[in-house]
DNA sequence: AAACACTTCAACCGCCGCTAG
DNA sequence: GCTAGCGGCGGTTGAAGTGTT
């Protein structure tokens, strides 16, 4: 981490004899480029620098700002954790059946997908998806844009956030969905069950709400993101996108959103402490007996 | 207690599209 | 029409924290 704290040059590589006097100088300035975490001055530099002249062209800003870094970093550190309405902490279930929902749709289009996420930047979309869901079609061995893993998502995974945010809410009404449940997968073609997958050509090409039964789509329609949560800074920020109708209101607790997620001292930032909000069970989605039985679901098409 | 494994996420990189000159 | 500069985006990396052996 200190290795990257100090100055170091972006053109590394070029031999300083054979550069002109220009390239020289465009050089000297490379050389005072700050690479690596921001430290607390810099991003007080940024944010009173953004407080008075308001967002404007970054590489401007960054020199207006006395930062000696670029533009774009300029931009990722404002954008990704020092805008005051970024939200932090754990991805609350509606979230995580929004994130299911429109990736499903999308593909990989993080930052259109979080335009839909009041307060969640793309990167932490990105990462969420990197970090949980990719983990869970590696449970399940399967490719993680694989028709198989997003008829999983569609037919289990999605109606189970579905039951557990009914739950939440202390709803009566239950969706059921058991592995009976689960079609013959993927588009399932009558074929007397002698299938082969193959991960799809284009990730973003699913379709989507259509396949999804009417109970997950009333629920993403009514899903509210109207939440109150905490920010880098500790300041109480209030997001409102109603999406459909409805009055979902969940209050955050902890300090740092839903429940600590790492961002606070002392917090668990590794391993699988972290009270694993992503759907549920102690180590995620599936118990090992509902991998064993997915597997063997599968298996039983011949995949 | 130490070494190793695993997870998370901030930050960087490279590419692409847009736009002003 | 060309080009340089810039912002935006998705992919990737690696430091640091935590769990496990």
């Amino acid at each position: 981490m200190d290795g990257f704290s100090s100055s170091i040059s972006a053109n590394s590589g070029t031999i300083s004899g054979t550069l002109n006097q220009s390239e020289l100088m465009e050089e000297e300035t490379n050389m005072e480029l700050r690479r690596g975490p921001w430290t607390v001055e810099e991003d007080l530099q940024l944010m009173n620098y953004i407080a008075n002249h308001g967002e404007g062209r970054w590489n401007l800003l960054a020199q207006g700002a006395g930062l000696k870094r670029t533009g774009k970093s300029c931009r990722l550190r404002w954008l990704n954790y020092l805008r005051p309405d970024v939200r932090r902490g754990n991805i609350t279930l509606e979230e995580q059946l929004k994130i299911l929902e429109l990736h499903t749709r999308w593909g990989n289009r993080w930052s259109k997908i979080a335009q839909h996420l009041p307060g969640r930047t793309d990167n932490e979309i990105k990462n969420y998806w990197r970090t949980r869901v990719q983990k869970h079609a590696k449970q399940l061995r399967c490719d993680v844009n694989s028709k198989l893993f997003k008829d999983t998502m569609r037919y289990i995974w999605m109606p189970r956030l579905v039951e557990r945010i009914q739950a939440q809410r202390g709803s009566t009404t239950t969706t059921t969905t058991t592995l009976e449940a689960l079609p013959p997968l993927c588009g399932a073609a009558d074929d007397g069950g002698n299938r082969s997958y193959t991960p799809d050509e284009n990730s973003s090409t699913a379709a989507s709400s259509d396949s999804m039964g009417t109970s997950q789509m009333s629920m993403l329609s009514d899903f509210t993101a109207e939440t109150s949560s905490t920010n880098s800074h500790g300041m109480q920020v209030q997001h409102s996108s109603q999406i459909g109708h409805g009055g979902y209101q969940q209050r955050l607790t902890s300090p740092y959103g839903y429940a600590d997620h790492g961002h606070g001292l002392g917090s668990n930032q590794g391993g699988q402490l972290e009270g694993d909000m992503w759907l549920g069970s102690s180590e995620g989605v599936w118990s090992d007996e509902e991998i064993w039985l997915l597997q063997q679901h599968y298996l039983s098409y011949g995949l």
